[in-house]
RNA sequence: GCUGCUGUAGCUCAGAGGUAGAGCACUCCCUUGGUAAGGGAGAGGUCGAGAGUUCAAUUCUCUCCAGCAGCACCA
């Protein structure tokens, strides 16, 4: 038999015969390892211990220990265990696949009755059954005939049509856990015992389209998630209720900041708590946009479906767009328009009144624009996806060769605002050229060149994602991390070259001739409803001073001490900051608690004496100790803490 | 849009084929109280909309609307 030299972590090489198995090789090594291995990485694979490894390779054994590995071993087995018991439970249901998705793994059925919360605990059940029966797990490899034949004989057509749909003709992996047996890539687990029967919950039914595919049948999904300890999915269980405490959508009501209605789905009713934070944040990107060179624009609502056909939406979008028809009286036919669903072709517009020079560019214009796009009813969720919304929009038309200053002119503008509102890092894709895809491949060449380039000068650390640019040009989009580890997709940044032609948009160049400008599409937040969703939710409502709704509240204890209370209210609104009085009958604790609730940053108490030497006792938002503070001190410091992040001194 | 679930007072929720219930919030009265709910009284509902079954429907059935979870979609 052949030999192959095995080489280990600590770099030390062994020989050993052709074909040994990673479980082989554990056992070589100690009784123990043997018996806590779940899989091995060979020459960078993730490696089953039961396959044989034909050629000189690394290798490592890896034990619980191995987070990365562990999880996704203890997920995809419980995939596979879950599908086990549910057959066990119910044999006429069909199994179709089952992954592992961030936090745990799910597993879409076919059964003609849908799974209730009750049935999800009645499979959970099975499943510790199936992991304190500690079945083995064991693997062949079929012909795909076999395998074909045998799930054509088992009744299982999903099955069928996914081996068909596997390109090539390879032979395919079985796995069985116990006598339960599924098609599977692996790897797996070595007995079903190793899956911690404590760290894992099913969390939900709901409906998933068979392959993804809106026109497929609907099958049932089982979501779960599992963990390596219980402590892990404790914590983790934890999370997604303090996930729940932060919904911008409870926050939203308890705050009294908009509140959304039948008569209006997907659109938001800002009340007046809620407009002062949404007006804040606006004033401070008109600032920004200023600061980096923008002008303001604004354009109509309601246009002609004319200029929707030339920019190609119509063609493209016009199923999700509000369709306003007009019948006049007189008029020989009707007039149809749409609502703006987006800004691009009437930024065009604006640019293409009188001729531009090369002398105008780049060109950056801005537009808080306000959108209306029919999104389907399932898609909606609070301010997260809304019909109406505003972008804090712009496009930049510039030369091919000003792509690469724009494009690091404005990661520098979005970095600075996002630190400004209190996310830290980001991360940026960028999506490159398309199969099918308008415009040369020269251009394609200059255009992702110049924005490679001008993301390097930023960071060498971004995720590329070959393929996905649109079609008109490539693309960055912009993510980050909220205070509880949650990513949100907000800016992004496109090239195109194929709305100016289409607008037909031209700058005279040194050369006295005509060209096209390049468009740049960008947005910071994305739209202001979206981010003041995540705002919400990242500051858990408890918004920094600059943007809280309600900053100050004046409390009085008792009534003789109303009128300073007023005077101190009146002193805080002279110096720019949002405060209120409250000298209700009521006692003090009832209003420190209602404030609190209400997420009022600081609760200023005034009795008796506080009236007499002319101080306020404070009390900040989260903070359970108060502080006596002379009135006069306090109202700079705070009118300080208040003022936006670009306009503090130093 | 699709699958499943839900819709009762401003909010959170109970309820049952035959005058609709609680807590909080609201209004009024008493209370002037020192940092997360002082006491009392009162007002408040076309039980999401429409149709059907029934002597009788908020309750059962159907259709529609909206919301929730997920899928699909997201210029």
């Amino acid at each position: 038999m052949a030999q192959i030299s095995l080489t280990f972590p600590d770099g030390n090489a062994k020989p050993f015969d052709a074909g040994i198995t990673a479980a082989e090789v554990a056992a070589g090594i100690s009784n123990s390892l043997s018996k806590k291995a779940i899989s091995a990485t060979v020459n960078g694979a993730h490696w089953d211990l039961q396959w044989p490894i034909e050629e000189d390779a690394s290798i490592a054994i890896h034990t619980l220990k191995d987070d990365a590995q562990a999880l996704e071993l203890i997920r995809h087995d419980c995939a596979h265990i879950m599908a086990r018991a549910v057959q066990a439970i119910w044999p006429d249901v069909k199994v179709t696949i089952g992954p592992v998705i961030e936090h745990g793994f799910y597993y879409d059925f076919d059964r003609a009755e849908p799974f209730t919360p009750e049935d999800l605990g009645q499979i959970e059940a099975k499943m510790k059954e199936i992991i304190n029966a500690r079945d083995g797990v064991r693997t062949e490899v079929w012909a795909r005939d076999r395998a074909i034949a045998h799930y054509e004989a088992n009744n299982e057509p999903y099955k069928v049509e996914l081996i068909e749909a596997i390109p090539g003709d390879e032979p395919l992996r079985m796995y069985w856990h116990g006598d339960w047996q599924d098609l599977c890539r692996g790897p797996h687990l070595q007995h079903t015992g190793q899956v911690p029967a404590d760290a894992f919950k099913l969390m939900s039914v709901a409906g998933a389209y068979w392959r993804g595919d809106s026109s497929r049948s609907m099958l049932q999904r089982i979501y779960g998630v599992a963990f390596k300890n219980r402590d892990d999915l404790r914590k983790h269980l934890n999370m997604l209720e303090e996930a729940a405490k932060r919904d911008h959508r409870k926050l939203g009501r308890e705050m009294n900041l908009f509140h959304m209605q039948e008569e209006a789905p997907g659109q938001v009713f800002w009340h007046p708590n809620g407009w002062t934070v949404y007006t804040t944040l606006q004033d401070y990107m008109r600032r920004r946009q200023r600061q980096f060179g923008y002008v303001e624009v604004n354009t109509p609502q309601v246009v002609d479906r004319k200029l929707w056909e030339a920019s190609g939406h119509w063609e493209k979008y016009q199923e999700n767009m509000f369709i306003v028809e007009v019948d006049e009286e007189h008029a020989r036919e009707k007039a149809i328009n749409a609502l703006k669903p987006m800004n691009c072709p009437c930024h065009v517009q604006v640019y293409n009144q009188g001729l531009k020079s090369y002398r105008d560019l780049p060109l950056r214009m801005a537009e808080f624009g306000a959108c209306n796009r029919y999104e389907p009813s399932g898609a909606l969720h609070g301010l997260m996806r809304v019909r109406g919304f505003t972008q804090d929009d712009a496009h930049i038309f510039c030369t091919e060769d000003q792509i690469q200053a724009e494009t690091a002119l404005f990661l520098k503008m979005l970095s600075s605002v996002y630190e400004d509102l209190g996310f830290e890092s980001f991360d940026i894709k960028f999506s490159t050229r398309p199969e099918v895809r308008a415009g040369s491949d020269e251009v394609w060449d200059k255009a992702e060149a110049a924005l490679e380039a001008a993301i390097r000068t930023v960071t060498d650390e971004f995720e590329l994602d070959p393929g996905e640019g649109a079609f008109y040009g490539p693309k960055l989009d912009f993510k980050l991390t909220d205070a509880i580890g949650r990513e949100w997709q907000l800016g992004t940044f496109q090239a195109d070259f194929v709305l100016p032609e289409r607008l037909d948009a031209t700058y005279v160049g040194e050369d006295g001739a005509k060209h096209r400008p390049v468009m740049l599409h960008r947005a910071i937040l994305g739209s202001f409803e979206r981010f003041l969703g995540i705002l919400i939710e990242n500051f858990a409502g408890r918004f920094p001073l600059w943007l809280a709704p309600r900053q100050v509240v004046v409390a009085s204890i008792v009534s003789e001490a109303d009128g300073y209370v007023q005077e101190a209210v009146a002193a805080l609104t002279a110096a720019g900051l949002r405060a209120e009085a409250d000298i209700r009958n009521e006692k003090i604790n009832y209003k420190v608690r209602e404030h609190s609730l209400g997420k009022v940053p600081y609760i200023l108490a005034v009795g008796r004496k506080e009236v007499e030497d002319r101080t306020v006792t404070v009390r900040k938002l989260g903070e359970k100790q108060t502080q006596v503070v002379n009135l006069d001190q306090l109202i700079p410091e705070l009118a300080k803490e208040a003022t936006p992040p670009d306009q503090q001194a130093g």
